[in-house]
DNA sequence: AGTATTTTTTGGGAAGAGCCACAACACGAC
DNA sequence: GTCGTGTTGTGGCTCTTCCCAAAAAATACT
């Protein structure tokens, strides 16, 4: 016998690893790999879909590239327009030619794809491998990535090292996602990241915090922000009755992009 | 006149916007959210495809995102049997609980994916974006990230920074790859990465080159290492006649699966 | 060992996507 | 207006992919 064939949970892991290189694998492709049929492959692809590993597509399968929380994944795909609205309208409030500091999250990668896109001439240090992807692609943008340790589920770098490095450096502002905006303040789920976002806001002349809607009036385990540390907020929508008024007490600048609905919709 | 159509170049840009947020999309779907038929977004697609701003894919088009780098996945795509029985074969040379560097390349990549598959417990420090995330995938492992500039081509980091980073660290061995391997010894084609390699011998106990044996006898434009300082050289065959003499004469460990041919190949 | 269970293969029909060539349409230049 | 160029739509055909169900093989269990 000269092949010995994978088992299922082995090609499982190769099917996603090969997700991590590409964005893209077709069944075919998989299937002449393995030395499997088609079906088999198909089958594979069906089974880490249904655990929100992989998104499906006709002729194979995508990588989900959000690296969000498997849990969350039902709310980011009702929110996409949502974080749509709000990634373009954050990349708009950068200036040509600035720099800036990028947290680590599904909200802040919205933003990178759309400054990416957008091609605005700017300096970028993140801790998250996907942003400083994202913003590669850019020919205007430079990224610097900072060193820690490296959290598989965010993909990004946390750690003591991380907080060091940012350190050195000041910036004209920076876009910071969390798990929650409450009374308390802002909140993330997610330990180590907070130090980092706190690193990030230190070395900002302006701190942009970009949090839709939906977070509103959560509150989780490590404090990142009290109220009046918040410079802007950024969100989908204007926070309402109980906690605008809190914001606009403690001094929060709240931007958001529904006022302009002139531009007939067209994506 | 209600939904004015869509000129071609707005078709483009929307598309392209399109695979910033989603890694898939697909022709029928574009084809009604733009009013148009299907056979002309296949054109669009086909347009954009030649320019190498999106991956063509059966049913849709795919972001060339992160990690989809053209001749990183081309070379990726070259010589898979080879690089793979060396990759499987270095991943055999790290010891349990052991730390070491990994550099970044192609061929190191492979390596990474050996070694995460093995879920050998280890210390990994890397420069490379890809090996952080393929080994971040195995619970075994523990990553560290290098800071430095971000190099889109090669999804890696560089410069300064990267190596006073690794000059932090002492580890049990080095896996390092190179363009070239000559009488003149280790060379390299990328400038900035000839530095981070140095840097990363300099820390290592056992310094191990990853070479594939289609770079014999290649010399590139910088030199990464003379073979007096060339530990061992792991490749997927031994060099042959003038080379292996000049290579034995200067102490180089030469180390090659070819000679196991006892656990069949399992891919 | 032998049986039970999971996993993979096989085959065939339906749906979807691709490709090609030609017709239809739009737009600008003259 | 006519012409020419470039773009888009249409119809016919082929190939690929999908899905289902049943047979075959591999694996796990006792």
């Amino acid at each position: 016998m000269t092949t010995r064939r994978y088992k299922k949970q082995e090609r499982h892991e190769q099917i996603l690893l090969e997700l991590k290189l590409k964005p893209h694998v077709r069944v075919a492709e998989l299937a002449k790999q393995f030395g499997v049929t088609t079906e088999t492959v198909r089958r594979d692809i069906e089974d880490l879909g249904r655990d929100g590993l992989l998104q499906r597509a006709h002729g194979g399968a995508s990588a989900r590239h959000a690296g969000a929380h498997h849990d969350l994944d039902a709310r980011r795909h009702q929110r996409v327009a949502e974080r749509e609205r709000l990634g373009r309208f954050a990349a708009s409030l950068v200036a040509e030619g600035s720099s800036i500091m990028v947290d680590a999250g599904a909200t802040t990668m919205e933003f990178a794809r759309f400054l990416a896109f957008a091609e605005t001439r700017v300096t970028v240090i993140t801790n998250s491998l996907q942003v400083a992807m994202i913003l590669g692609q850019s020919p205007a943008t430079d990224v610097r990535l900072a060193p820690g340790e490296y959290l598989p589920r965010e993909a990004a770098v946390v750690g003591t090292e991380t907080c060091e490095y940012l350190a050195n450096y000041n910036v004209d502002a920076c876009f910071i996602g969390a798990a929650g905006l409450s009374e308390v303040g802002v909140t993330e789920a997610i330990a180590g990241f907070g130090a980092v976002k706190r690193a990030m806001m230190r070395q900002s002349r302006a701190r942009h915090f970009l949090i839709d809607a939906s977070k509103f009036g959560q509150t989780h385990m490590t404090r990142v922000a009290s109220l009046d540390e918040i410079g802007s907020l950024v969100s989908d929508r204007h926070p309402t009755a109980p906690l605008s008024g809190v914001l606009r007490e403690r001094g929060v600048r709240m931007l958001s992009p529904d006022i302009q609905k002139s531009a007939p919709a067209r994506v």
